[in-house]
DNA sequence: TGGAACAGACCGGCGCGTCGGTTCGTGACG
DNA sequence: CGTCACGAACCGACGCGCCGGTCTGTTCCA
């Protein structure tokens, strides 16, 4: 039979949904952890979430740590993409800041839960987990600084201390996204866009273009479905 | 005798030293919770770091959380006094400002308890925990907010949202303190000042004046002890 | 038939908070 | 000036709920 060929394939084919149940729990995960906090929430809120059980879930998972670690492993490139994307289409290096900016505000605008756990609920979680967030948020950095440092290499910028400033630019931008998230304020993330571009192009000397017009609101609420990832 | 005047005043002439076990409390509290996380450390940990006892401990405080937030309550307007002396210090908005920054870092750099209780622990707490951080957070922007109001009105700089930026500067400092306490980059939390400096005033078109050159190490690890209220 | 995928009862520890008991300062009273 | 008694301050063993993780089944596909 084709049984091979269906096993050769990725998880799609696989015995009993396995990929689709992974997937429903990493769902459920995201969405309770985002609501109770990772010390809130506790693996039968997660089962219960999904309708899964608790065999299902230490098959899929070791322990509740690492779902969450599996989460943000999952959230994490797939927000990173996304303004990889963004920035792709964008030709000028100050253009790609700037879409960089609107791309993070609107994703973290429609998907409040992505912006929840990894923006609130990775933090103080002790342990290795500290490290672990630190890695995160230093892969923003980084990102935010290569674009630095290509801007400054096309000659768009005058040198100066990229990796500095790529973190102090994740923290004024993570600031107020969770201010956003805490408090309701403002009421759509979006409206910090035009006062936070000015601030952070500034800050770095590079000259203000025109604002760009742009609101699109989108679908509102989903989970940010880390899809499975493609076979390795 | 003089037995009524000595109740009357504060907790100094109390029974036992009660006002000393409150605060060998909450210094112990102060250490474990840096060390360990709020999480992390149990209410034994406290009383062992301490040398006081369940007893003590329950007697002072209704819970852990209790303690948490009370040392909160105490650390934040220890530093937010700190800044304020820097800043009355300085008759100039753009040097006001220049102070206050380097203020913080300088304190933080000396007492990474109070960085660690006030920037990592306090959030992802969950339950009423975090509008009480945001409130915390919202003091600290709501100073800053404040001096760049006073930069605004004395004509040191033109008119702007000095709300989104407040916040935006405060996650900016945050971010890279966070940064130096786990990851221990850059080696002394000050040397990240010339940079956020200039990014931080470049971000508001203020002028740029000379650095102020300036260090004075002082004395490394203390507690920053959360002295006793004057009396109400 | 074997084993992967899942179900759900159960257990064991950890940690918070309680509770009866003990010490010590202090004021009263003879 | 001694002592007696009361209550604030403190001690530490115990209990009990909660929750993470295990283990024995049960189903379904190959």
């Amino acid at each position: 039979m084709a049984s091979d060929a269906a096993r050769g394939g990725d998880g799609q084919g696989a015995v009993r949904n396995k990929a689709a149940t992974r997937r429903r729990l990493l769902e459920a995960a995201e969405q309770v952890f985002a609501a109770k906090g990772y010390h809130g929430t506790g693996v039968d809120d997660i089962i219960r979430a999904s309708d899964s059980s608790k065999g299902g879930f230490y098959f899929h998972f070791p322990n509740k740590q690492g779902i969450f670690l599996a989460l943000v492993d999952a959230l994490v490139p797939k927000l990173a993409s996304a303004v990889e994307r963004a920035i792709s289409a964008e030709p000028d290096p100050i253009a790609q800041l700037d879409a960089a900016l609107r791309t993070v505000l609107e994703t973290f605008s429609r998907y409040r839960a992505l912006a929840k756990i990894l923006l609130v609920e990775a933090v103080g979680l002790g342990h290795g987990f500290d490290e672990k967030l630190m890695r995160t948020r230093g892969y923003f950095a980084a990102m935010i600084q290569r674009y630095l440092d290509r801007a400054v290499a096309a000659g768009a910028l005058p040198p100066f201390d990229t990796e500095t400033t790529s973190w102090a630019w994740f923290g004024a931008i993570n600031e107020l996204v969770v201010r956003w998230l805490v408090t309701g304020q403002p009421a759509r993330l979006e409206m910090v866009l035009p006062q936070l571009r000015v601030l952070l192009l500034r800050s770095i000397g590079a000259p203000l273009p025109e604002l760009t017009p742009l609101d699109n609101p989108g679908s509102p609420d989903a989970p940010f479905v880390p899809s499975e990832e493609a076979e390795r």
